[in-house]
DNA sequence: TCTTAATGTTACAGAAATATTACAAATTAA
DNA sequence: TTAATTTGTAATATTTCTGTAACATTAAGA
């Protein structure tokens, strides 16, 4: 079960384009291109997440923002700001507006897809999906604890998210340079071979017991979650 | 379901040809015969891969190419180049201009088509058919496993790829160059009659039981899947 | 049947890909 | 700060794959 999303943003490109993706994932969309009806909309449509622009043509974001959260009904509802670079991001950061989080344009939609997900993990967990599981192995997105047959196993921050890459197409096969791209935070350069031994690590850690592997080395291509 | 490609290239017979082809696949087409006003076509078009010339009279396929990366909502757009024979592949290659793949005219149609293929399989592959079979064979291409009547088989990956091929065309006749040309990569000179060598090793592995032989001799010919 | 060209089979050495280990630098926790 | 953990890489070990050559077998025409 998807929740339901509201956008405020005065770009119809970006609405559009936004709102199509957001709606091909299973949420239900609405949206507004003003401040002012776009607050009364919200109300009605009572969201489980709000994408926000920053610079409005009516109001500003950030008095919507402070009006939603004096609104008890709301004063609760994850708000994501969209800002354009420059424009003082530092302020938003710091001045706790009651921003959840907040990206910058121009994002790409699966920055943006990422970023709600993380948003409404926290705040409605039931709406996004918190747990993988494969076989007896079982990956807890909220608490960041991964288990194999429920005996818990400890895993550092980068096995973690490779962990959880894979569970999210077990059996599929990666190359390294897909693992790559997905796992680690962009722009950043490690040699490929370096999956290697992260794999390595990650098999050491989940093969316990002499239980089964899970993770399956396909030569010239890459792995996968059996 | 199929995906939807766009096309820039300014020779109207190159883009008539593939359009109408690839339409034929259940692709939806769309083109332009500039760069400047394909850049703005495409971005409304949305499409799931690009087929861009190298040389246009307005615009160069790696300005486009640039502009396209730097789109954050296009940033990961697949792009096919399309470069006339002579055209410094070497710079389009090493150069690394963001580019997925390239062919060089005049190319056949099929090849173009698979390498679409193989490009989309990458990066969006609910789009491609990703399963082969054969009578009681199975080849998955997501999963890199291969089955004979449900027993999985283990494969080396030349092995993979020649059965591959057989698979996309089967009971077709290929002379030893042509599954030369195909199956091995690039710019690797091997022996004919290498290929006899990985025939046998293909039907070593996918003859189990005693089941019935799959592959094909044919005298001064080549070899065909049954 | 003999001859010959084409294909089948085998074994093996070198190449290529992956696994493993150790370690220093970077990061985080105490 | 110091200690502990985590990371990336390089070096080394191990495994698996590849191509080829040498020899065996088969098919087809003379």
């Amino acid at each position: 079960m998807k929740g339901k999303i509201f956008i405020i943003e005065d770009e119809a490109s970006i609405v559009q384009l936004v709102q199509h993706n957001l709606e091909k994932e299973g949420f239900v969309v609405s949206s507004s291109l003003n401040g002012n009806e776009g607050l009364k909309e919200l109300k009605k449509f009572e969201p489980n997440l709000l994408l926000l622009d920053w610079m409005l043509p009516d109001l500003s974001g950030i008095d919507i923002c402070k009006n939603i959260r004096r609104d008890s009904n709301f004063k609760s509802l994850p708000i994501i700001m969209l800002t354009a670079k420059g424009e003082e991001e530092d302020k938003i950061k710091g001045l706790e507006s009651g921003v959840d989080d907040y990206i910058t344009k121009p994002f790409s939609f699966n920055e943006l897809s990422a970023r709600i997900k993380a948003v409404l993990r926290r705040s409605d967990p039931n709406i996004v999906a918190n747990n993988l599981t494969f076989e007896d192995l079982k990956l807890d997105r909220i608490e960041k604890r991964v288990f194999r047959s429920d005996k818990e196993i400890q895993l550092g921050p980068t096995e973690f998210r490779l962990l959880e890459f894979f569970l999210t197409n077990p059996k599929r096969v990666y190359s390294r340079d897909q693992i790559l791209e997905t796992v680690w935070p962009n722009n950043v350069n490690v040699e490929s071979r370096t999956i290697d031994v992260h794999i390595r690590r990650l098999r050491q850690s989940i093969n316990i017991e002499g239980k089964k592997e899970l993770i399956r080395t396909v030569r010239a291509s890459g792995y996968s979650l059996i």
